[in-house]
DNA sequence: CGGATGTGTTGA
DNA sequence: CAACACATCCGG
């Protein structure tokens, strides 16, 4: 296709060129290209392309990750096509050369669809969507820097204003001798008029430093060539070549001369001597090379080989929900599902909720598939995220284990996408734009991949549940789901292992009343029976669980004599107490802002000396049971004690080797963990989970219920769980102990067709911040306004919920407002009003940013 | 985003 | 009239 003006309109143009099942070519072609049309990475400015040459010594090819000059900055970009003709409408002379390739990548042919459906169903910049799906640092742009500069006569930061003062004093605190203009900015108020002030002076300069991307490790390797006729060689010489014949051929520079204890200057002789030569050579540095003993396919039940015949037999797009209780093996389905897809030549994506829960998982599939298993998230090193999507691109069969962003994961031949634990809500994100939901993407990604997509579960959410488990059909709701949907119709399979293996039974559920608890006069936070199994624990040997819900036992510090309670100053929070260890230092932190400091000893309003923090609750919950039961070995599960890295890890095999007798933690522990011997849980209080004040609050609580619970009994010995409640006749409770997960659904959902809540309707849900509480409102009532349906048309279109404040009304001294879009299920979702319009009506210091399918509504 | 340019406000 | 805060537009 000519390259011309016309094809670069972009306000229209969908930038997805590609033909499915074509090699990645977009318009350009083989022929060399001068120029190159590019989508940069600046905020606001979504799908405007702009054009560059490229200068003869590189090769710039569609999909290539670009750094550019852009205006005084250097810019990361994208090229999305390149030509052979210059540009017509632009002054050939004002046209810049591209700086560097970063990335060659060849994106798989859907890959461009992907991308561009999340930006439009997400309303997010596409640029912005780019940025998520790259390795962090990849489209880097360069950075404003200050630093100290000139002679500073002393005691001059006497004329100074408290700005300019508070800059010189952080420049000089500064280990480099310069800051980042953000970073000062943020920290120093009035920062502009402080640097100019100092500028001017001559005391500070600011710079721009160039964007560093991550590069490939590159090491120098030997590779032996042979001794041609008439080279003389010494002794030494011969030695080290025969070292390095004998060992392969082929070796680090470095591993050889530790082998011969020799220097390179050696070796070099020997390369100008033409007996072997050395090269760089990329080397990974994706961790973990330890050796471990190959694990075998292993038997399995009559409903494993069921749903894996299913499975094998699936071609293309397909959509398949394994319901699976607790323990009832749906790794091993995953496994032997996944093996004759890389015999075929296609790779996996496997997606977990949170990777360091689910070690288990990964050393699973890494002793079944060996280095072809690929672990790609957010724990990674910038350097060790760059080297895996590489090995990404290279296109050779592969299982990418990892969390939400790995669904987009480069993989050229994708036969499988499997999405474990579908209901956990760490697959939505929350945070920056686009705040995309990993399963409704994969649902896209397999359908443009042509490829089955399994959601495993043990408790499917609801929207997984109306989409896939069969039900009596119901022509009404299914047509106005389907106005909802966002995937084509594709074959849908329901696959069940209501057994757990080994036909080992799903421990009984016992409620405790702990109201009648305190009647019968017992004040301890165990219940007589949860005691009685902790006693046990100890006698047997076997081990337990102790699991605590943070909301319900808060770790705030307030005064026992005016009932103060200590806030961060900049959010509508409470602080939280931390403690690691013994020996660390007591920190009172804010978990929305960041803001720390050291607790008080007395109460800065009444000055009372009985100024305590009530502990976390693990932490109050280790203590007593020290105090009960000073014999149990008790080992702390929560945010403090696995702050470090692989932490996780080394907490769960201390308890998997015996090393304690109790594993006592909150959230953490419902993911994923599988240790035989655990026969008794133990919920402390389930009472916080159900009073969430959200409409996923029952669904919530009987997920994590029902997923703690099935931690016990999954070796040979029989497992029990006590849930202490207040509430013992909640329907999630009632539920989780009667391990009846329809009729519970079926209720919920009668529920939430009522009320048009997901899933039957869908919500948007606009957030508005900034400093000023009166602008804040003011915006947030003009979009409200927007947002109505047209006057007369309300039953047959959304409703608007609010303004009303955030949840958490201030973060950060930001006050938040909100707005809910909610849309019945026969009113197609989409906003009233284009997002432009909407950014357009609010002020600068007014930030909006859009939720769709929100699943926190605050 | 950073820089250049334009506009409005303040105050000596 | 300058100095300055604030808005707007441009960048290839």
């Amino acid at each position: 296709m000519p390259f011309s003006p016309e094809t670069c309109d972009l306000s229209v143009v969908s930038l997805a060129v590609a033909e499915p099942g074509g090699a990645y070519e977009w318009r350009g072609g083989d022929r060399p290209s001068q120029w190159v049309d590019v989508l940069v990475d600046l905020p606001g400015e979504d799908r405007k392309l702009w054009t560059y040459a490229v200068p003869p010594d590189l090769s710039v090819r569609p999909g290539d990750i670009l750094s550019v000059p852009f205006g005084s900055q250097q810019l990361g970009a994208i090229a999305v096509a390149t030509g052979d003709r210059p540009p017509q409408d632009l002054d050939p002379e004002a046209v810049k050369a591209v700086e560097d390739v970063v990335v060659s990548g060849f994106f798989p042919a859907s890959y461009w669809a992907l991308l561009e459906r999340v930006a439009a169903y997400y309303y997010t910049p596409l640029i912005q969507v780019i940025k998520t799906a790259l390795p962090p640092g990849l489209l880097g742009k360069s950075q404003r820097r200050i630093r100290l500069s000139g002679d500073i006569p002393k005691g001059a930061e006497v004329f100074c204003t408290p700005a300019a003062r508070q800059i010189l004093e952080l420049l000089g605190e500064s280990k480099t001798g310069d800051y980042s203009w953000i970073y000062l900015r943020r920290q120093v108020p009035n920062a502009t008029r402080g640097l100019h002030e100092l500028s001017k002076k001559g005391w500070v300069e600011s710079y721009l430093e160039p964007p560093k991307p991550p590069r490939a490790k590159l090491q120098k390797a030997v590779t032996f060539v042979g001794v041609e006729p008439g080279v003389e060689l010494t002794d030494r010489q011969h030695e080290v070549l025969e070292v390095l014949r004998r060992r392969g051929g082929e070796l680090w520079l470095t591993e050889l001369q530790q082998i011969c204890h020799t220097s390179s200057g050696l070796i070099q002789t020997l390369e100008s001597k033409g007996c072997v030569e050395i090269d760089e050579r990329e080397v990974l540095r994706t961790g973990d090379r330890r050796r471990r003993e190959r694990d075998r396919p292993k038997d399995l039940t009559n409903y494993q080989e069921s749903a894996l015949t299913t499975l094998n037999d699936l071609r293309g797009f397909n959509r398949v929900l394994l319901h699976g209780v607790t323990g009832s093996g749906k790794t091993e389905v995953y496994l032997q599902a996944i093996a004759p897809i890389l015999d075929r030549g296609a790779s996996a994506i496997v997606l977990v909720p949170e990777i360091g829960l689910t070690p288990q998982l990964c050393d699973r599939f890494r002793a079944r598939f060996g280095d072809k298993v690929l672990v790609y998230h957010s724990g990674l090193s910038d350097g060790e995220r760059y080297d895996s999507w590489r090995q990404m691109l290279a296109g050779s069969p592969q299982i990418v284990i990892g969390t939400r962003s790995a669904i987009f994961a480069p993989l050229p031949k994708l036969g499988a996408i499997v999405l474990d634990e579908e209901y956990d809500d760490s697959y939505k994100q929350d945070r920056p734009s686009p705040t995309y939901h990993a399963r409704t993407v994969a649902e896209w990604r397999a359908e443009l991949a042509d490829c089955p997509l399994i959601l495993g579960s043990a408790t499917p959410s609801l929207e997984t549940w109306v989409d896939y488990a069969p039900t009596e059909p119901d022509p009404t709701r299914d047509r106005y789901r389907r106005r909802q949907a966002t995937v084509s119709p594709a074959p849908t399979h329901y696959l069940s292992l209501p057994e757990r293996i080994h036909g080992r039974a799903l421990p009984p559920v016992e409620v405790v009343d702990m109201r009648q608890e305190f009647r019968k006069g017992n004040k301890s936070i165990f219940s007589e029976s949860l005691q009685a199994g902790l006693n046990q624990l100890v006698e047997t040997g076997q081990q337990g669980i102790l699991f605590i819900h943070r909301r319900g036992h808060s770790s705030f510090v307030s005064c026992r004599s005016c009932g103060y309670v200590m806030e961060c100053p900049h959010c509508d929070v409470s602080l939280s107490y931390h403690h690691t260890h013994e020996a660390a230092a007591e920190r009172l932190r804010c978990h929305y802002c960041g803001y720390s400091q050291s607790p008080l000893d007395r109460c800065p309003d009444c000055h009372s000396p009985y100024f305590k923090h009530f502990g976390s609750g693990t932490q109050r919950v280790t203590q007593a049971l020290a105090k009960q039961f000073p014999e149990l070995r008790v080992i702390r599960f929560d945010s403090d004690t696995t702050r470090t890295k692989d932490a996780h890890r080394i907490l769960l095999t201390r308890f998997a080797n015996k090393e304690a007798d109790l594993l006592v933690g909150t959230q953490m522990l419902t993911k994923g963990l599988d240790i035989p011997q655990v026969t008794l849980v133990g919920v402390v209080a389930a009472d916080g989970l159900l009073n969430l004040c959200d409409y996923r609050a029952a669904e919530r609580a009987f997920q994590t219920l029902t997923q703690v619970v099935g931690r016990a009994g999954r070796g040979g010995d029989r497992g029990r769980a006590v849930i202490q409640t207040y509430n013992p006749d909640h329907p999630a409770i009632e539920a989780v102990r009667r391990q009846q997960y329809e009729q519970f659904i079926q209720a919920e959902l009668e529920t939430r067709e009522a009320l048009h809540y997901p899933p039957y309707g869908r919500l948007i849900l606009l957030k508005v911040s900034g400093m000023d509480e009166a602008t804040v409102c003011e915006t947030i009532a003009e979009l409200a306004h927007m947002l109505q349906p047209e006057p007369g048309w309300e039953d047959i279109a959304h409703e608007v919920l609010g303004p009303s404040p955030a949840p958490i009304a201030r973060v950060s001294n930001r006050y938040r407002w909100q707005l809910l879009l909610k849309f019945p299920p026969w009113v197609p979702v989409h906003l009233p009003r284009p997002l432009e319009e909407l950014r357009s009506r609010c002020p600068h210091t007014v930030r909006l940013a859009i939720d769709v399918d929100p699943l926190n509504l605050g």
